[in-house]
DNA sequence: ACAAAAGTGTTGAGAGTACACCCATGC
DNA sequence: GCATGGGTGTACTCTCAACACTTTTGT
C-alpha cells in the first residue's frame, strides 16, 4: 500500500464520542446532537469533541458530558477506536467512542457552540446520522446488552432509590424481553446488592418498598465457561 | 483546563501496539521489541507503529504483525485506546492496542527498522517496558483469560490439529489453574466445535487422536446472567 | 511385563425455569 | 368493596464438580 515514511502520517484528528444512554418514557434513549460545523453541518450525530492537551481521553468524555447533561459523577467506559481513513473526506479522522449511563431523570440537554440542537432520541427510531454514527451506536448498545448481564450497570439507569418493579421494567426494557416477576426478585435479593432504603413509593396499588444499590457491593462477574 | 480552541489540539500522532500473545516450552508468551530510535531507545516495547494514510487501524495492525512473524491471517483484535497526555514526553501520542493470537509454531520474529532485537518473553517474567506498556500487557493477558472463557480464541493458540491432552494443557497454561481432565473432554466435545482428523499421534503411551476446530462451528456466547 | 499417556461414567449439589395466588392501599 | 399493583413458594430440570480405573501402545 502507501508507502508514506514514518513520522509523516500527515495530520490526524483525535476526538473523542459518547454515546449518552438514559430511559425515558418507558424506552432506551439516546442523546444526538445536530451539527452547526463542518462537512455534516445540519445533521444529527453522537456529541463529542476533539482531545485537548492536557486532558486524558476519559477527561475529555467526561467534560463532553457535561457541556451536554450538565451531569458529573456518571458510569463511562471507553467503547471502541474508529479510524478507517475514509470515515471523513476531509481529514484523518480518529474517533475513541465511549459509552455513558445516567440516571433516568429529567436532564435537560444543553446547546453548545458545535451544536445547534440536542435532544434524546429513541434507541430504536433514530434519524440518519453523521460519519459511522450510525454503527457505534449499534456497537454501544451491543456493549450495553452485553454488560448488563454480568455487571451491575442496569443500576446506573436508575435514580438512587427505586422499587423491584422499576427495577426489573429497566432490564426488560433494555434486555427487550420480559421477565418473570418472582424469578427477578429471588436473584436481585439473593445477589446481596440491594439493601432497602426503609422508604415506600405510593402508587394506585399498595405501596412499593424502595431500595438502593450498596456501593460496598462486589458485582462479580461469573460467566459460564463455554469450553473448558 | 487548557482553552485550546477546536481544530487546534496539536500534533497527535496516532499509532497501533499488538501485544503478539503465543504458546512455547509450556509457557504463554508475548512477543517483544527493544526500540532502536526514540526516547525509549533500547527498552523493550510491544510492537507497533504510526498509522500511514489509506491505512485502517486494523491494517496498521495486520502489518505490523506480518513485518515481526510473517504471519497473515491470524486472530487479532482491538484492545483498548492509550491517550494520557504525560505518556510520552515528546509528543501527543495516542495508541490503540490490539492482541492477536499466534498459533504454538516455530515462528522466527524479525527485526525491523525500529526494532534491533525481537524476541519471544514469558508472560510473568517480561523486562521493564518502555511508556505504559506494561499496563497494555496486564491489559491484554486479562482479557485473553477472559474471552477464553466464553470463546473460541482458545484454538487459535494450537496448530490446525491437536490432541484433547494438548487443548486442555493450552487452556490451563492461559488461565493458571488445572482442569479435570473428564470433564473437560465431556464438555468440549459436546459444545460440537471439534471433529477428528482421523489421524493419531504417538508418542511415549498410547497415541492420542487428533482433533482440528470446525470452521462451520458457531462458538456462541452463553454467559449467565448475573442480576436479571 | 511394565511404563506412560489416552480414554471413559456416575453421582450429588446447586442454579435456572416455569408457574398462580394472597396482600395492602386509594378511591 | 373493588381495582391496582406489590409481594410470595414449590417442583422439575439441567449443568457443574468431584472422583479412579481400564486401554493401548513402545520398549
Amino acid at each position: 500500500m502507501s508507502q508514506a515514511g514514518k513520522a509523516s502520517a500527515g495530520v490526524v484528528t483525535v476526538t473523542v464520542d459518547v454515546v449518552i444512554f438514559t430511559l425515558r418514557d418507558e424506552r432506551l434513549q439516546v442523546l444526538l446532537v445536530r451539527r452547526r460545523h463542518g462537512p455534516h453541518a445540519g445533521m444529527w450525530a453522537i456529541p463529542g469533541g476533539e482531545i485537548r492537551p492536557g486532558e486524558t481521553l476519559r477527561d475529555t468524555a467526561l467534560r463532553t458530558l457535561e457541556e451536554q447533561t450538565g451531569l458529573v459523577d456518571v458510569y463511562l467506559e471507553q467503547l471502541y477506536t474508529f479510524g478507517d481513513p475514509d470515515r471523513d473526506p476531509q481529514q484523518r479522522l480518529v474517533t475513541v467512542s465511549h459509552f455513558a449511563v445516567v440516571p433516568a431523570t429529567d436532564v435537560v440537554p444543553r446547546t453548545t457552540d458545535d451544536a445547534d440542537h440536542v435532544s434524546w432520541c429513541s434507541i430504536k427510531d433514530h434519524p440518519k446520522l453523521a460519519f459511522d454514527h450510525a454503527e457505534i451506536l449499534h456497537y454501544a448498545l451491543k456493549r450495553l446488552r452485553y454488560k448488563l448481564e454480568y455487571t451491575a450497570v442496569g443500576f446506573e439507569l436508575l435514580p438512587e432509590e427505586f422499587t423491584l418493579t422499576e427495577l426489573q421494567t429497566a432490564y426488560e426494557i433494555v434486555l427487550g424481553e420480559d421477565l418473570d416477576k418472582r424469578n427477578f426478585r429471588r436473584k436481585i435479593l439473593s445477589a446481596g446488592v440491594l439493601e432497602p432504603s426503609g422508604g415506600f413509593r405510593s402508587g394506585e396499588g399498595r405501596p412499593a418498598r424502595l431500595y438502593r444499590y450498596r456501593d460496598d457491593a462486589v458485582a462479580e462477574v461469573k460467566a459460564r465457561r463455554l469450553f473448558p
